[in-house]
DNA sequence: AATGAATGAGGATTCATTCAT
DNA sequence: GATGAATGAATCCTCATTCAT
């Protein structure tokens, strides 16, 4: 990387870590390229010198979002650790998840939008290609994950682990979204915290697959 | 029902209508009240006659939205016909939600909003109390189903039915809602259609609480 | 009076009622057709059957108003009763404008802007001429009391009663209108009430005429 | 002043200037930004980055206004030239308001509009302080050449200086709206000029407090 | 005589984006 | 490389007034 690009990066990052925050405040749209200089303490136009729009800066977050759970997600996957049960892993990709969702709940939202497939239109708009990989490559580490349990008779899912995967992986960011939309009418009906919630949920969802 | 009010309810439901189809296909935010007007084919202030503002027009198709798949749960738990299985029964609730998204995608989003909890802010706008009242109305009917089945040995649910019910709830709308929104990913990477893989995960669903 | 005319000032009197007591609380500007209608209990078409538009509510209002004052400092100047001197007479007439203020603050406004002079224009809005010849009779019988009292060397004024008379007029008018809008802060300053400090100014004002 | 601030000055006056001209045409309510964008030559959104909104252009006229007679009654008060008289130097304060009525009857207007007395009230709105305390510096100014001819035994003000320097303040500005609002009148009815009108009722006026 | 129904004409404000320097 | 300056295009909402019945 040149010192040019590295500076790149780092404004970059300067503004998006800005917008990630107001953005995680009030919303998407109702945060305005006026507030994120200010936040990010540029100017507005230097905002543009750095992002082709403010749609850009959204999907940059988003990107960024998803590879830190992709990392997050393929370490405990990968982690060889003696004393770490498969169960225990399934615990702890949820907790990734919710963990997303609680630093950028717009992300999250993103993240479950629906994307262009056709790989030329993707190309279009940069990082959505980008995204895309990405996402793809989490369903891949789940599918991988619930292979190695099946095989290891921990798992019973069908054949098409990656479908099974996907589904998981929605379910449980619906749950965890909804959760957190819910989390106050969880309070009040069920006198019981939000987490506490989704970690009955997460343990249901387990008795799926789990023999 | 006079005739001043049915024709007050007849340019209303006009004037839904008109918002509820371009709401379900540019979204709320990007659907102007001129847009409305037009489509609806009334000026712009006549509107604002028959609905203070567009939030009211918003919360008015929610309340229909939300009171039509009541109705429907309600047909079908309380379906005594001979020939029905309380499985069926069950298909037939994810299918009354799958169809509502299917309408009205933004009902059914705002539908799982965080709703405010204390009932004197409710009552601060019409409408979101009876909003809040239906969906009660409507965990407590799949509550009700559940808990019957239960009894027949049929599902096998903890105690609180209320909760699981609520659950259940929330996992059916987060997976009919995100396979929605990844419907094209589910039809070029699984080669069927998002209708066939929702009524697998439907299937899968049921295990949980199918013995 | 025939029994339709009666009818047409009853309605008349009910919606400027109406209107006079929301034009006193939020100002005309800021009272809409609608709650004038809703106030007075008639259609808002009804409103305009019995009124032009809404600045004729005004200018009856304001004819109104200027009529009562009109007919009670006639009252005061008449009045022949023995005990009642002069000087009296005069704070009487300045309580019965402070009173017209208190009472309605618009009308008070209205009577003192400028006011088309040429009769014919004035004849081209219904209710201007009447508002006119009430002025006129208000500064007659004003300058008639001064003009006695010159006589009984009591006010020691120049000859033209009716200029005096005038002056008095509007310099009575300037410092309640005023007093009123800086009520406040005449109890924060000087610690005595708005009622006080007029009182004040009535006396210093007496002084110019009276020896 | 940096050049940057410089131009900021320049283009809030064009604007403010624009205004004031449409402002005292039209009055405020009836002057819409529209307006003022087109006869300032600035595009409506223009107007925006300069001044928070139509409220606040207001505002700083009423301001720039009042600081411009606080200079001139500052510049009277203070003058030492040997043959200007007090009562020269009074007339000279009613010409500096009547002057201020003659070219922004809206200002003179909003200046007597109540004001927020709190002071935490006031420092709400930016600007709203200022008025009041250049409010203050004024009434202040009057009080001191009162309080200046008094000790030279010209004046026969009683003690609170202040107070009678408001009640001057009040009387003079009232008298010399409505000289102005009845100026028509009065040249039908006295045959002479509003000017040479008021001159006599500064007259009047001096009489109260000169002995 | 009374009114229900409808609307035209505005009006303030917001904001993403562009571009010359 | 950074930004100050400017704006076009929307958007929600208000309200006095008209008119057919």
């Amino acid at each position: 990387m040149t010192k040019a690009e590295k500076m790149e990066l780092f404004h970059r990052d300067n503004i998006a870590n800005a917008a990630e925050k107001l953005f995680s405040i009030n919303g998407i749209e109702k945060t305005s390229m006026d507030q994120i200089a200010k936040e990010a303490d540029y100017s507005k136009s230097t905002i543009y010198v750095y992002f082709k729009n403010k749609e850009e800066i959204v999907l940059y977050l988003v990107l960024k979002g998803m590879n830190e759970i992709n990392t997050s997600i393929e370490e405990v996957v990968d982690d060889k650790t003696a004393g770490t049960s498969d169960v225990q892993k399934y615990y702890q990709i949820c907790h990734i998840l919710a963990a997303l969702y609680e630093k950028s709940p717009f992300v999250f939202s993103r993240m479950l939008e629906s994307i262009e497939m056709k790989k030329e239109e993707r190309l279009m708009v940069p990082l959505l290609d980008d995204i895309y990989q990405v996402g793809e490559s989490i369903i891949d580490k789940i599918a991988e994950f619930l292979e190695a349990g099946k095989n290891k008779s921990k798992f019973d899912i069908a054949d098409d682990a990656k479908k099974v995967s996907f589904i998981y992986w929605m379910m449980l960011a619906g749950v965890i979204m909804l959760g957190n939309k819910k989390s106050q009418y969880i309070e009040c009906q069920f006198d019981e915290s939000k987490d506490e919630f989704l970690e009955q949920v997460f343990g249901m969802m387990l008795e799926i697959i789990n023999k």
